[in-house]
DNA sequence: ACGGGGAGGCGAGACGTATCGTCTTGACAA
DNA sequence: TTGTCAAGACGATACGTCTCGCCTCCCCGT
């Protein structure tokens, strides 16, 4: 049950433990083959005898590294993603102006249904299963929000965020209702949308108010 | 299709059509006993059968009025739900002891084994299933939402919140943090998080700032 | 006013299909 | 020699459809 959503590493890394011998060729085939599945055919009907066929790939050859198709589809998404969270948000000085810029184009990043498909079954899957939940939060939700809280922080440094202020807090009042609203469906994704946040959020945040 | 997660009302409502004949006794078992299932064995492991079994009621039963378990669920959950937002919030003229008042109720609600079940795989089920998130919202998200908009707008009249604020998103920025934190168990929901979350957000909304 | 018929929901469960997760086989590579 | 690999057989489970009598209610003819 340890390593539940992350599976040995591919041969070539050492490990505790000699490293296991293990298809490299198969495992890209059942990321992408889950990623692409995913899009076609939605979570729910995501199976993996389907991974396995498409990929060309035994059922053992899955059920032997990963514990869930959830799991499978973790290890898909982030291998996309995580070097995107490492570079950190853009500091011109700006903060307004940054995080507009940033959640913008974040915001054209969920509208596109080849993003929208995996992400929606990580977030969901990891409600029900709490195991995942923490390795989706872990990998991807935490960095994503790490950052913001770093931009916040510099911009308390410089005077332009009061010093009182919960920068952990003042980040999720940015990026939850987006979020939420992307993930529930309760509206659109607009820059409109995305500015008035931003404005709304920073007039809390201004010393001095 | 239509009606897909609102099926025909009891017996004795007139509908557009001659009311069919249902039977009220069924119904509520059915709905009883998918509540108390999957607080059980959680939603993934619910099934139709184990429901039918449970109620006492032939699987067609079920399938004759509902498309799906998360139909059947969103029913549970609404009539134990709906009348709860019909009062609105209460309005002593401190919309910041008001707010703080709801939402630490709200948070005892949240960490409510008995809630958390069903919320969860509703809010899940809607991720994937665009015309079931569509009805979850309508139902269960949008009314509660609603109720602090209202308050909102009432203390923008009264003038103890900014005229120019959008009460719509600022309603988003004090649940849209409070329900993801929950949803993706990225922390804990208590008292304190709640105040500091009321207090930083009204800060944004006072006049003048 | 009433009583018989028929239409439709009801509980029960059989049915074929799909996918589950495990297990076995023989080839192959380290 | 040892462990992974592709392939697929296997029993179990739940799916969604269907068929069966039973029972209840509504309507219509008397």
């Amino acid at each position: 049950m340890a390593n539940k959503t992350a599976p040995d590493s591919p041969p070539g890394s050492a490990g505790g433990t000699p490293t296991r011998r293990r298809s490299e060729r198969s495992r890209r085939a059942i990321l992408d083959a889950s990623l692409a599945l995913v899009g076609e055919v939605g979570y729910d009907k995501l199976t993996i005898e389907g991974i396995a066929s498409r990929a060309g790939v035994g059922k053992q050859t899955i059920y032997r590294w990963w514990p869930s198709k959830a799991a499978v589809l973790l290890d898909a998404f982030t291998a996309d993603v995580d070097e995107y969270s490492a570079q950190g948000l853009p500091d011109t000085g700006d903060l307004a102006a940054d995080l507009k810029l940033v959640l913008r184009a974040t915001a054209d990043e969920f509208n596109d249904p080849a993003f929208q498909a995996p992400y929606r079954a990580l977030a969901v899957a990891g409600a029900n299963d709490a195991e995942l939940s923490r390795a989706f939060v872990d990998r991807l939700l935490e960095p994503g929000i790490r950052v913001y809280v770093d931009r916040l922080r510099a911009a308390q440094e410089a005077g332009e965020v009061a010093a009182d202020v919960d920068t952990r807090v003042a980040a999720e009042m940015l990026l939850s209702p987006f979020s939420q609203r992307w993930l529930m469906r309760t509206g659109e994704l607009t820059y409109d949308y995305v500015d008035t946040l931003v404005d709304l959020v920073l007039r809390g945040l201004r010393p001095g108010s």
